[in-house]
DNA sequence: GATGAATGAGCCTTCATTCAT
DNA sequence: GATGAATGAAGGCTCATTCAT
């Protein structure tokens, strides 16, 4: 009797458990199957069979093509901002330690694989993609920026540079978007290494007093 | 008389002429349509109403939605060849004429408008569109790239900089990509003013004896 | 001016020569076209490419597709009813004789000619082809079979055969029939020479005191 | 409970049957709307709408209409080569017996019903369809051929004809050709009775010794 | 929960037909 | 007469979605 009734308890605690699971295996084959194939080449046969179930699965889980590609995309998006969220919380308070953990951040691998950028651009690259992002993260996204632009407020006054740090930050930001795009779409393989070299020698051209072309000073 | 013969060698180029217009015709209309829809979204008939003609007459000039696509894509990178190699035409011999030309043709609006930049985006999103620019356009970007590099390289050679050139010319290949991503993705209105000033102060940081943040020294 | 009259003149004949040339142009290209591809996979631009014109000039002479088809089988049938009547009228009375023209007729290359035998084949396999040759050659078919059956009986009765002549003129059309089939479908080379003796083996064992296993005794 | 194990066990193996079961059933829907509207006016719907399915479906069990056809032709070529096989089985040794069995196997209502008759016709008519049957059948035919021309060549060495036996079988096989397509195209109906007495009056001719005109000696 | 046959809307594509030149 | 661009109806095919098992 206790094991039924512990039965009971446990069958909805693993079904839900087990449900979860499934549709974070499910994103993830979206988002493997999404860098291969593209959103328009995209199936969700193909994503169940890169998921190993039966693709009327997909629709028991996400009720439509759409939700699913919206649930991916905000995971990413999820995703990212943890990711830089964790590595700001072990910076400390000093501005050019926070710019050095907001790029290292942007190169860990756990967002930048070629495979989550690729996927990214398959998402910028659809219309559709951008009021879903907006509506959930356009307001995390200008926080990002607010918060960017005032790191290295403090830190060219800090600094003593003549450099407007607003436009410090925004130079920043394009050289991480513009080493995204080589990391996702280099003709020659391009390597997490490179990608970093090009990061702290565009820190090092805007901040010289504070990064070397190879890191913090 | 003459005009009659004339008439009788013109209809014939005529003729041709407006074969090559329609295609031209079609093709801006795919540009203008992919922009607005996305790749996914985007039909044959949402491009032949664009253009104003039935939808028979896209199968007509391009074989396939396929053929259309690369067609496009491969008209927006030669526009893109062209551009900047007029713009480098008309800047002499000095490395920070040269690059200030490259800078000065990444913002023509002709290549740099949201329709054109949206539509780059939209094919990168897509995989299919990778290997059909590799092959008609990989040779060229490599060469750009190299072209890049050593005009970055007479410029810190001749500068004085300590700074590598071929990691400088990464670095300002990386703030124009970036800079284009935000025209396309900017939440905000994203102004081609606001674009040439981080360009220039991306210029300015890494070659400060050359650039001030508004223009060449 | 006399030569402009005559041109006056002679233009509407020539054209009017000309539309029948084109018409017999456009059908032979039909029989050719159509013993190649098959009526299925036919276009209107087959045709004309193999006519060598453009493909607007076949609704010109021929109103539409059905049209066209239609008078190319009108046209094979008046050709093969013409062929044995040509054959028939120097035959004499002697009905081994008018068996053996018909028979002929039969192997000449003008109606046998495998690209005429896959033509036929192609339109018996067209369901709507059936009621068209019905309504304008099925007068004459029955009255071929009739000629036909009473030659055999004639033959079975002048020749002191046992054999009733009627259901042998349906064994020597049966023959006949499936010698065409042969030719059209054999997947060794067929030639005119085997369909030849296969005929006439049939012929001699239908009526061994008029035909050789070769030809007529 | 063995009812339940077994019920366990039938369901996979019904639900394969069903797969199996509908491809049968989407043959012959294409073998009946083949022999009503031919190969060039049918349409995968008109597929559908007779065997009582959704158009998608038969998509979703031939993967094109290209091949729902070769595999119609395989279907019918199979079923022809088991039903004179069948009739061979049970003829024992003797070439007439043998030939006998051959000649009834052509009239087994099973392969010589109009539909399936007019249906081969459609299917001759084709170009495409000749290269299919050729690489799949075309070693059979050989095969069946060559059985004939033995069989014939027995009857002929054992019944004492002067009689060239390859030929017979020549003239053999043209005669239940002929008789097909009088099956498949006559204007007026055409029994299986008159067919049967046409093929022996054929086989009577050629083998007077062990054929009458109504059946074997 | 999971499967996969079945459905049907929507799109690409073909092609007969028209028509301005 | 002749051409070939243009049209639009029709059909093959894909695939998201549903549902019986």
């Amino acid at each position: 009797m206790n094991l039924s009734v512990q039965a009971e308890k446990v069958l909805p605690a693993s079904r839900k458990a087990s449900k979860e699971v499934r549709r974070q295996q499910l994103i993830e084959a979206t988002i493997e199957t999404l860098a291969r194939k593209g959103y328009a080449q995209l199936t969700l046969t193909d994503v169940a069979v890169t998921a190993g179930v039966s693709h009327g699965l997909v629709n028991f889980h996400f009720q439509s093509k759409e939700k699913l590609f919206a649930e991916t995309l905000l995971h990413l998006a999820a995703e990212y901002q943890a990711n830089w969220q964790a590595y700001l919380a072990t910076a400390g308070t000093a501005p050019a330690l926070q710019l050095d953990a907001l790029l290292r951040a942007d190169l860990d691998p756990k967002v930048c694989a070629p495979v989550k950028v690729i996927c990214w651009a398959a998402f910028w690259g659809e219309s559709q993609s951008r009021p879903i992002y907006q509506q959930e993260y356009g307001a995390n996204d200008e926080a990002y920026s607010a918060m960017l632009a005032e790191i290295c407020e403090r830190l060219t006054a800090a600094g003593g540079y003549a450099l407007d740090g607003h436009m410090a930050s925004r130079v920043f930001r394009a050289i991480g978007d513009g080493v995204w795009q080589d990391i996702a779409f280099s003709a020659r393989p391009y390597s997490l290494d490179e990608a970093r070299k090009t990061m702290y020698a565009g820190a090092a051209a805007l901040f010289p007093k504070h990064f070397t072309a190879t890191g913090l000073r």
